[in-house]
DNA sequence: GGTCTTAGTTCACGACCTGCATGAAGCCCG
DNA sequence: CGGGCTTCATGCAGGTCGTGAACTAAGACC
């Protein structure tokens, strides 16, 4: 099972870890609301929210006026009360951001690459450390953790295994770690950019979803009763591998039939080339924009592009049917070029895959982030970490 | 989130339920050990305990040498506290089973079924138990509750949509309820027997998991974090209408292409018929006998074989890919008499479709407890639901 | 200025778990 | 065969927690 709560302490830690989220996700709200969310009596909110602010980690913010009794004075996690990092490791780049609580960017910096090697990688990520803590003024003791999101398998910190960055067993956490005292959490991007669609963006509300990430490869982020699912291993998601043409197309995997073989930027622009199409673009986001765009004048265009929706739309059914989320988030820099596009037609075509009753109780969206989430996603695992300790800040030697 | 934990009696419920749980599942244990597993203090385990047996919950069971000190007395659930009651409601019986707590059979009542009205339905369940009750001797005051399992989609205590038996929002639990002083938990039969599967048979000792069920049609019931995901409106798990051959055999849900319609008894013999083949049986599962036995005979037959282990294991690759499992177990009378013959040649055509990564952390399993379990995973809700009280039973007015 | 309404706080109380000391029960060895 | 040893189990004092009820705070309305 997860962590036992025994003592009586722990039953305090989890109560402040229980109010402390209501503040964060559910915007101000006054000790009173606070009560009823959490069904805590008014007595305990009183002690657990006066804790809290001595703390420093709560903060009073204005009051509204109630029907004719004494105002109720809001409450909100103090935007200045600690800071986050987020990093994102592409095949292209390594970009830091710094964050306070309420998630604003305060600096950022950035470095491309071109062969992602580990300690490189390593060497990015320190360097923007230091340049967004100086650059922002922020005093490194108050921040947090950096959060570092990265395009491949994560199994407890370590990257496990990374096809497109030519990575397999890198203890990625371990390297940060040795050069800087700020801890260090590492997971999978994919999910970081989930993780930031559910908090920030498509997702918020919902607590049975799925993020969809449509690039030149194909994934999916899970969120199962309002937290990331990772399977059994922290590999869960591999949705862009999952058989729909059964002895179709040979994917990059190696089987046959892969969405991502039909789905995916890269595919669909193979595709278009086979069908006869050409693009001038060499840049893999201008090709496929190339493409949509002469849907209105090529008939192979518009052949492909049509083609594309159904498979997509047949990958997307099957996440209806078998896991039953209330949102599935399109997401992804292909997904969002077709989502703005054909969301319709998408929701149309799912409908006649997916089975009647899970059809009716999910809602497809386009993603409201964009492509640059992964490093906000990321910098939410300090943010959760605080979040499930109740506002406790361990000490750091 | 789900109950909130506050108040500091709560604690002792949450304690209680870790105790009684651990004792439960991993069969006779220690107060020493049980203070280890559940983190307890040795005090608070002799608490609890004494209590346990005290109200009867909880008996000792013999004793253990251990090196040198006194002997460790052994702890179990009494078997004869309470009793359970399973029903499976399926397209051609009704089926109740009485058991005690350790799952013992203890009665057993069986109706043949035709035409499958919600009435008669009601009426046999309640025939059932009182049968049951009377020829077990059990007070019927002594029973925790009946769990019922449906071969259709349940939603909260009512079937919502069951094809199979050409039900449509029919509130079972209520129907059933009127007739008896005894608690009725309805759910998912798939549901159902993927509980049994869990708890007594294949799938002992998995946390993340998914068990199949192969018989006319197919569907799974997925386990993540060690219990039953639903979904956001309890219809997860619809594995059969997954899309694996995009524009491929219409199935019956109206849909092209879906798992079901290529590995679903009903499909494959249809697609041996399609290929020139013939059995004489007319039962489903004698015929789909017929048809493996044929296999070192016919080559249509031994065609027809190969490719649904083909299409069953892209199916199968498609659940490890996306949720990441630690096991997959094969059930369902179609999936056994298949798995029987099948199952190692099954195991290497995931090898094909599948991620390495997942695929290496997944063992493919035959089911242990055959196609009639559905009413022992049904009996399985009332103990749930009694080991997540904490061995508190409602009084009952 | 009194009364009403709503928001938030204080405090005694009962309930809880833990650590430590103590009791229980068998083994080992002289 | 009895004292010491080891391991298991329990009783008790101490500290912590959330709750309910009484109480204070702060504004609206007449």
């Amino acid at each position: 099972m997860d962590v036992r709560r025994t003592t009586v302490r722990d039953m305090r830690r989890s109560n402040r870890s229980a109010l402390l989220t209501t503040i964060y996700r559910e915007g101000p709200l006054s000790r009173h609301e606070l009560g009823l969310r959490t069904s805590l009596s008014a007595a305990s909110v009183s002690n657990l929210v006066s804790e809290l602010i001595a703390e420093g980690v709560v903060e009073e913010a204005g009051s509204v006026d109630s029907e004719g009794g004494r105002p109720r004075v809001l409450l909100r996690v103090s935007p200045t009360f600690r800071y986050v990092v987020g990093a994102e490791v592409g095949e292209t780049r390594v970009k830091v951001e710094l964050f306070d609580l309420a998630m604003n960017v305060l600096a950022s910096a950035e470095y491309p690459i071109d062969a992602p090697q580990p300690a490189v990688v390593v060497k990015h990520v320190l360097e923007g450390l230091s340049t967004v803590i100086a650059s922002s003024g922020v005093r490194s003791d108050l921040i947090l953790g950096v959060g570092v999101g990265v395009a491949g398998v994560v199994e407890g910190n370590a990257v496990v295994d990374a096809q497109t960055l030519g990575w397999d067993a890198v203890p990625l956490r371990e390297m940060i770690a040795e050069g800087t005292e700020i801890p260090i959490q590492v997971d999978n991007g994919a999910n970081m950019l989930g993780q930031a669609e559910m908090w920030f963006g498509a997702g918020r509300g919902a607590t049975d979803a799925v993020v969809t990430l449509i690039g030149s490869g194909v994934g999916a982020a899970l969120v199962a009763d309002g937290s990331s699912y990772r399977g059994t291993r922290s590999s869960a998601g591999e949705w862009g591998h999952m058989t729909i043409a059964y002895g179709g197309r040979q994917c990059r995997c190696g089987a046959l039939g892969c969405l991502e073989a039909y789905a995916g930027a890269e595919a669909v622009l193979e595709r278009y080339r086979e069908a006869g199409g050409t693009v001038s673009a060499t840049d893999e986001e201008a090709a496929l924009i190339e493409l949509l765009d002469a849907v209105g004048t090529s008939e192979v265009a518009a052949t492909i592009v049509d083609e594309t929706v159904g498979y997509l739309a047949a990958g997307v059914a099957n996440l209806v049917n078998l896991v039953n989320p209330e949102r599935i988030v399109l997401g992804g820099w292909a997904g969002l070029l077709l989502g703005e596009r054909y969301l319709d037609d998408l929701r149309a075509a799912v409908g006649e895959h997916a089975l009647r009753q899970p059809y009716s109780q999910v809602s497809i969206e386009l993603c409201e982030l964009g492509r640059d989430a992964v490093a906000l996603g990321a910098a939410t695992l300090p943010v959760l970490r605080l979040l499930r300790d109740g506002g406790v800040v361990p000490a750091r030697s």
